[in-house]
DNA sequence: GATGAATGAGATTTCATTCAT
DNA sequence: AATGAATGAAATCTCATTCAT
């Protein structure tokens, strides 16, 4: 009976949501700038949300939704342990990046990743120079060779390890701290010789 | 008995900064409450500051700074190698900690830590479950004991993966795709026997 | 047996207009509430009514034809002239509190009632004061006893002198305030000896 | 130590929300339209209001205190109760009047004057008509020389009833008619005999 | 150096109204 | 006739930033 110009513009929303929120997190994304990237004057948002703050939700859950449910099928499947790991490799790997945009968005204040780009490297290297063995192990073929993927997994513990506590409400508080450093300090122990 | 008394007005102004933007992230701080933690009006901070984003940037380095140098002062020492670990984590988490409020508010959007809180513990009890032996392993007392650790090290990577993501600017590139598939199956195939 | 059965979605915007625009006053008032009160949608009323204004305009005519109407029939009886009166009493105040709900929407802010009501018994307990008797006076037993009924008096020439003032495009000018003034007079000389 | 462009400006804004609140009320009335009228920016009136309801609120209670002091004032004065009343006719009115224009904006809506002027005066004619004393009576001088002055009274009257019902929250209840209905009758019965 | 005052720019949100179906 | 969808226009309110004092 009504005027139905496309299908799916729910959808369609979503999918712009979930960019732009990502690119430029909540406070810095406009409404505006979503709707133009549907086609719509921002004031066609509300017939579809009922406001900022709910777009954002609707947008951030189907991505952790989807993720999710991809991780829940590979859990349910009928293998040995060692094909779930392949698959959670595999396939989880490429649910959770189709996730990250929004994730990012989520925790990320956009335009300043820089910042933190820069300074990481720095941290890590200092890391890997501590962690490091003594001159003689250095020069070892195996060592020289995994230099670029040590790297990367200090990155990925290091940043682990900022972000739990970014997410503790209080990351000062003696709890927090003490498990942060035993798991680190397993992480970094399981990491040290890897041959 | 030079007059050094008054020197810090910008530190102080640095510290209320630290503080806002790390509660807030960047976009939802103002001025004027940074300016009121410190007993000033906003346009007071202009003195010191050219504007918003200087302010930021600079409490932004000062922390990574203090962060870095505790870092490179470990690491200069002539200690072995176990004695350096040792002290990373005993000094340098201390640092990481006090630097944290403000790497929060880099990039975590306040007010919005539950989206991820509900999830994650989600998303980690289903890798938990894909990476769990088999019903005969999963018996074994040890199995049992670390499961609290265990979970805590799978918050810590997939935190770190998460973040690692979101720092790459286009996540989707196949580099970076591949760099962390590796590494996060380094650490899942480490972490797998937590004996 | 003609079909007059539906006849009449009019009227019942109409009825709907009625009771929102009483409700909320024209500018607050939503087209959508009333359509929904009727059951159309918003778009629907625009079939029978070319815009708000005249929806508006049309509720408001109808409520004082109606109760012109009755007035102008109790007018045009066969009747003494206190018979009459009377009549205007009974019958005519049942119309007027017919058409009151829109009446009100016409010359009411809803939701600032409050600021009236509070205001004006004070304003009327001044007044009251004002016109008393002395000491004497006040003791009879007649005064004590038309107390209620005085306050009501009083509420009903404040309020209508209020209105009438109100309704002056210029309410400063000369002739309003002289008209008023010598109204007001008469009132209140008339109401002087409640015996 | 600070700009300080011109004094009293919280006065002046009082003034012109007074004004354009009486003019258009409440709903209708802009912030913008009011910072124009002193001369500022809309956003400029926040320095000095938390917002536009609180403006309201604020102008109107000015007025109504303005009012009541100088009722209090003339009760307070140590004259007999003629004297008062004429103090009331007299100086009572002109405060009165002064503070109509934001009454009006409290609860006229603005631009629909005309559809009360309208139909009272076709009310009020009615009533005269349904009040007016036998055909002989009509045709006495001093029944002829006070049509006017009836007029007004009836005006005042009518309204003040109209007003009164308006104020009570539900006008249908059988209290607040019965009130009324005697209180009218009150007035009527007292303005029978214009001699 | 410090600040109250002022503001431009801009964001979210509401709503009467139009239009294709 | 009825309506879901769409929107232009506008309103309130926020905030980084400027400026006279």
């Amino acid at each position: 009976m009504a005027r139905v110009r496309e299908e799916g513009i729910e959808e369609k929303i979503l999918d712009a949501a979930f960019k732009v929120f990502g690119e430029r997190g909540f406070a810095d994304a406009t409404t505006r700038e979503i709707a133009e990237a549907v086609g719509l004057s921002s004031a066609s948002l509300y017939t579809y949300f009922p406001n900022k703050e709910a777009l954002f939700r609707a947008a951030v859950q189907r991505s952790w939704d989807s993720f999710q449910s991809e991780l829940q099928d590979i859990a349910a499947r009928n293998l040995g342990r060692k094909a779930r790991s392949e698959l959670l490799l595999e396939r989880g790997f490429d649910a959770l990046l189709k996730a990250f945009p929004l994730i990012k968005g989520i925790f990320l204040e956009a335009c300043r990743l820089d910042l933190i780009e820069d300074n990481l490297d720095q941290v890590c290297s200092s890391i890997a120079e501590i962690l490091a063995p003594d001159e003689a192990g250095k020069r070892t073929e195996s060592w020289e060779k995994d230099r670029q993927k040590r790297h990367l997994t200090l990155r990925v513990i290091v940043l682990g390890v900022l972000a739990s506590a970014a997410l503790a409400t209080q990351p000062t508080s003696g709890d927090i701290t003490a498990s942060l450093r035993e798991t680190m300090s397993t992480l970094v122990a399981e990491t040290r010789e890897p041959k």
